[in-house]
DNA sequence: TTGTATGCGTTATCAC
DNA sequence: GTGATAACGCATACAA
């Protein structure tokens, strides 16, 4: 026998209409009743089934994660944050990544119709600039924006301060008299890259500074081995860097090795700064100096905004903007 | 107005059961219908929702990864394996995190229920022993265990073969000359580690040497930080070990950076060998010897023999035993 | 080959 | 307070 309403109601003597009243508006249902159904409920260990549920409200608690992949703590800890504030609110979470997708993003838009996904969070700036605007357009349900485009208008977005990150690492370089800083980047048409790179740019004119060009190389951030063969190119320039300046920690830490490897002396020959300070990054050899931040919590974060827009309907815009910490390790 | 069947129906001048046939059956319908009612499909990027079919089929084409936490690339890699797969059948994956979920296994399988999810992927040995069986007790839908424990009987498993690596690698360090061996395992009660210390115990009998029972520490799997202590540990015994076997990369990396600090040099003072040969492995510094295990393989082998189980009514139950290799870099 | 009718497990709108 | 009943969007057995 299916344990379902019909047969809660069958063995509490009511109607269907009554049960579900007393699971979800209790108040409505006299006590004596109430009781005698929730303690059948509670017996059989009875839950009702979401997908019945969710064609009939039009609300299926299901929020979709969408990042570049998983194979990076970064994205890791994001994940686990969403998730554990969303099942806490009796959410679950569908994680795409969009990197084992075939980086088929449209795709992902139309299971999120399918699949009446109630709510969207989008990380990773995996979008690039030109396609991005065009699929946001195409989403219809709320979207929360972690690490990406804060300038988008009219969607709420949990992002970290990274081009106080970025200004701040730049800086801090300079200020150690560091003249030569090669800069390896994500791709090129990123929406974090892009921001990143122009904080570094503004900082550098600050200084009254010129950035070479031949500084600037393009890497992959969740690969390691980019992050190693810009080192290599880098250090074939006529004049070198001395120091490195990377977006992320993946990168600096494929450089750091390359680095090592080239019988460079860290911090002396050469000083890194990577992003994200991921658990391995105080964990390496040279410890990794590196800006922080709070991934857990961003998912967290992203999560809480998505179910406020998702609940409150006249829930505000908001941009979070989650600050960062410069942590100077040993590789500076 | 919404894009269900009834819409497409009506514009095609057709009843809903005829569209639904076109999608699901289209050898029963007249080419001619057929071609207008997809050309109308196409045209409003119109898909079925899931939840109405599952409601009617009773398949959700959902499916559940159940990891221990997303924080570490070797779940992270299997997450992204499973998910290839299943997508490209047609499938989606729901990832349950229980470290973030607060250890609630339990709380997972009522989940399973509500959400109708057709089968489950069980990965990370997380489960303890002694609740484990009871556990697989209340599941209904087919299960598939990734690295978990193969004995169990009626369930598919997809395992590495670690007796075979942690055989090798502890043959390897006894060959080497190494004596005194120091274990730094994952919890005391989980199934991996009693197989892997198993193994090592044999080892040692076959060598006719004894293991030094304070050579032996427990230490949680995601935490680089445990390696690190359980290191020190091992070190302050009167005959500190000369060779360290790790149960994962996490405690061997956490491992080699309590090693370097305490000034010891690698690998003639202290050889360390870990296990799963993350990304990251070969990028330490020094570059980590390791069991390499195919943790994406894993995933998509996992997907793979739950969907046949699913599809095939009398599929039969497998043990899938992936080769597991020892790779030497610089800390052996 | 196509249409009609019923059911899937809920919620919600009515009456009672 | 409670019980029928329609509706959600789709699949399918049965009729035509």
């Amino acid at each position: 026998m299916p344990i379902n309403m019909k047969s809660i109601a069958a063995q509490a003597g009511v109607s269907v209409a009554t049960v579900s009243r007393a699971l979800n508006r209790p108040e409505m249902v006299h006590p004596a009743t109430r009781e005698k159904i929730l303690a059948i409920v509670e017996d059989l260990n009875y839950a009702p089934n979401r997908f019945a549920q969710g064609l009939s409200t039009g609300k299926t608690k299901l929020i979709a994660l969408v990042v570049p992949t998983l194979n990076n703590s970064f994205f890791g800890q994001l994940a686990d944050g969403c998730q554990s504030y969303l099942i806490s609110e009796g959410y679950n979470l569908i994680i795409y990544s969009y990197e084992e997708y075939g980086h088929k993003e449209l795709g992902i838009i139309h299971d999120i119709d399918q699949r009446m996904i109630e709510g969207l969070i989008l990380s990773g700036s995996g979008f690039y600039l030109d396609t991005y605007q065009e699929m946001l357009n195409k989403i219809k349900i709320p979207v929360v924006l972690v690490e990406n485009s804060p300038e988008t208008t009219g969607i709420s977005s949990v992002y970290i301060d990274d081009v106080a990150g970025m200004t701040m690492a730049a800086q801090y370089l300079i200020n150690q008299g560091h003249k030569q800083i090669g800069i390896i980047a994500g791709p090129e048409k990123m929406l974090t890259t892009d921001r990143r790179i122009k904080a570094v740019r503004n900082v550098f004119k600050d200084y009254h500074l010129n950035l070479n060009e031949k500084h600037v190389i393009f890497g992959e951030y969740a690969s390691l081995e980019s992050g190693a063969t810009a080192l290599q190119k880098l250090m074939k320039n006529r004049k070198p860097p001395t120091a490195i300046l990377a977006f992320n920690d993946i990168l600096a830490i494929g450089a750091l090795k390359a680095a090592i490897q080239l019988g460079l002396k860290i911090p002396k020959d050469l000083a890194i700064i990577g992003f994200d300070d991921i658990p391995m990054a105080a964990y390496y050899s040279p410890a990794l100096s590196t800006i922080h931040s709070p991934s857990l919590d961003l998912g967290k974060h992203a999560a809480r905004l998505l179910l406020e827009k998702l609940t409150e309907a006249d829930a505000p815009i908001k941009k979070m903007l989650l600050p960062v910490e410069l942590i100077l390790r040993e590789t500076t």
